[in-house]
DNA sequence: AACTCTTTGAAACCCTTGATCATGGTCAAG
DNA sequence: CTTGACCATGATCAAGGGTTTCAAAGAGTT
């Protein structure tokens, strides 16, 4: 029966209680050297007694080291979004941290102001997991408020290629081996279905799993096949990729992920395309249902756990330079081939 | 070219710029009403001028109204957590809050102290989104911490039915009537691939899905099966699902989530029975997936994003009473019949 | 001239960190 | 036995960016 509720403890109680000053109990608290070890028992035990935990929000305040961030992501719901939230939110709580999020629409064009609103205070240790339009512009306010306290997960565009500030996957390399997988296995080219990417913002380059796919073809004398563009959701790749599958001289698709890979089977299956008799579809990301679709769908995995860990190892690495620089503990992007891909039909 | 990392503007150098004391911007930031219209303007341009944004760790300390919200929720990746999740933070952002998160490990036992530890600040507003068992414990050691505020989304295992601090889908009764639905095809009985429940530590009764199933069952006096248990992950369900699958005696089969359904369907496939033609296979939630499965998966619909947000309105009128007392807004879960679902094979 | 209301300012407080200085006490060198 | 160095701790104060309570100044009313 808790009937009150009772106000908590602040260092003041546990100073009072333990016979000590408040600042006493701040050394113990941050592990300063310079405290007798009886002293620093008696206060422990106040701190105990008292159930004692720092005001996180204080101590922040104070100017103490930052103990949070804030996470600006895309639509949680896809897969490489979600799973580096997480390999984020993972490291951050290994680490004491608290994570916040704020999720971009991609619908909507967000201010620079909209954008510096959403953080709690002014320098907010933030990350940025964007890789459409909102989320590049979401790393350019961030990068201009605040360069110091930003990271940036996702793609990059060229210019920023060895920029201290962001994590990305090299994923060209891997479209362009999961290409030459598909012209090796007899395809005559291979056709890809785009995720949305930030052309229109930074318009230096295509993303690099349509460049990889792109060049690849190039290298090996092949048609380069018209891009089709997709939205994120399943159902916008469903219908974009309608013409494509019923298309009978398509015999071999790379998808931008593996939610427009599932969309291009359900498509091919409802042409009455056998895949991977008729047609190969490859996908993007090893999405945890990538391997019980059926057929089990032959993609690319993506380490994006321990990406969001380099994230916030990076970010505080650049808060606190003496911090020691994070080295990519992420594997590397592997072709997974299951069953969706083989031989292109015989003529 | 932005140098120093020039300091944020703060409420006295708004006052000074406007020619005002500290606590009359205040006053205007927060729309007091008693302060005269050329003051306000003259403190709107300063503000605008400085570019001032206040900022909402001080303002949290200095014990305003509550603007930001810790989330602790298990998995992110399960569907139905990732929506509620959404909804949560769309609704937030709409009122200015600003949400953190806090991910239960399934496979640990969470300390009241740990959890506690989880919270910026004693007395953090939480919302605790979880259906296993690290979720139980954590809703319980915040209502004993704080019951004030927090809200729980989730099951209700009997006792808790009208606690003012609960949100749950009530989908036992969709359980039945999916399991109706079956029956009514024409299957001789349903199994039940039931997703992991807090059953060891609130052993009251059942989940909802699983009761809903067997009062389904029993109502039409049909034998209750025994209940298939799985792990959340695809894998796991593949492995507990596939001896059922296997028993050709089984011709239906009511997954606790989408995911479960989907291993079930992989399984089918393997063990070369034909869905629907052999095998039923009905899930749970929904998942974006389920409408592009081949065969399209016949699931039961919920509503989790508007769910999340009425635990956030739920949040904010516990945590100040005179703010309305929100009325469910989410739409009742509902079947949604695909192409996984059909009449039993003729003997 | 007394009184009320509006507008504004002053000060205390939220909780913690950090810096500075003072105070005794211990210990070793002279 | 001094003297000086060093250590643990306390005492203060400022800072961080706000909110809240209370009081005072100014204006208008009767």
């Amino acid at each position: 029966m808790s009937a009150e509720p009772k106000k908590a403890a602040s260092i003041w109680d546990v100073a009072k209680l333990a016979g000590v000053s408040h600042q006493t109990v701040s050394r113990v608290v941050n592990g300063s050297p310079r405290v007798a070890a009886d002293t620093r028992d008696r206060v422990l035990a106040a701190i105990a007694e008292l159930g004692y935990r720092p005001n996180r929000l204080a101590r922040t305040l104070a100017g103490g080291a930052a103990q949070s961030l804030t996470v600006l992501t895309a639509d949680t719901s896809l897969y490489g979004s979600e799973a580096s939230l997480r390999g984020i939110e993972k490291a951050a709580r290994a680490a004491g941290w608290s994570v916040s999020i704020s999720v971009l629409d991609p619908a909507e064009t967000h201010s620079d102001a909209d954008i510096v609103a959403r953080l709690p205070r002014a320098g907010e240790p933030t990350i940025v997991i964007a890789h459409d339009e909102p989320g590049m512009r979401a790393r350019r306010t961030l990068l201009e408020a605040q360069p110091q306290a930003m990271v940036a997960v996702g793609e990059y565009t060229g210019k920023e290629f060895d920029e201290p500030w962001l994590i990305g996957l090299d994923d060209g390399q891997v479209a362009g081996e999961a290409t030459r997988y598909l012209l090796e296995l007899g395809h005559e080219t291979v056709h890809h279905l785009a995720i949305p990417t930030a052309l229109g913002i930074e318009a230096d380059r295509k993303s690099h799993r349509a460049e990889g796919w792109a060049d690849a073809l190039r290298q090996a004398d092949r048609p380069v096949p018209p891009v089709v563009h997709s939205g994120w959701t399943i159902s916008e790749a469903f219908e974009a990729v309608k013409p494509l599958v019923a298309d009978k001289s398509v015999s071999a698709i790379l998808c931008g992920n593996d939610d427009l890979a599932l969309a291009a089977l359900r498509a091919a299956h409802l042409s009455g395309r056998d895949v991977p008799g008729d047609l190969s579809i490859v996908g993007f990301d090893n999405a945890p249902f990538a391997a019980y679709t059926t057929p089990a769908l032959t993609t690319v995995n993506q380490d994006f756990e321990n990406v969001g860990k380099g994230a916030f190892e990076l970010l505080r690495h650049r808060l606190d330079s003496s911090l020691p620089k994070p080295t990519p503990t992420w594997r590397a992007p592997e072709l997974i081939i299951r069953e969706t891909s083989g031989p292109p039909p015989r003529r």
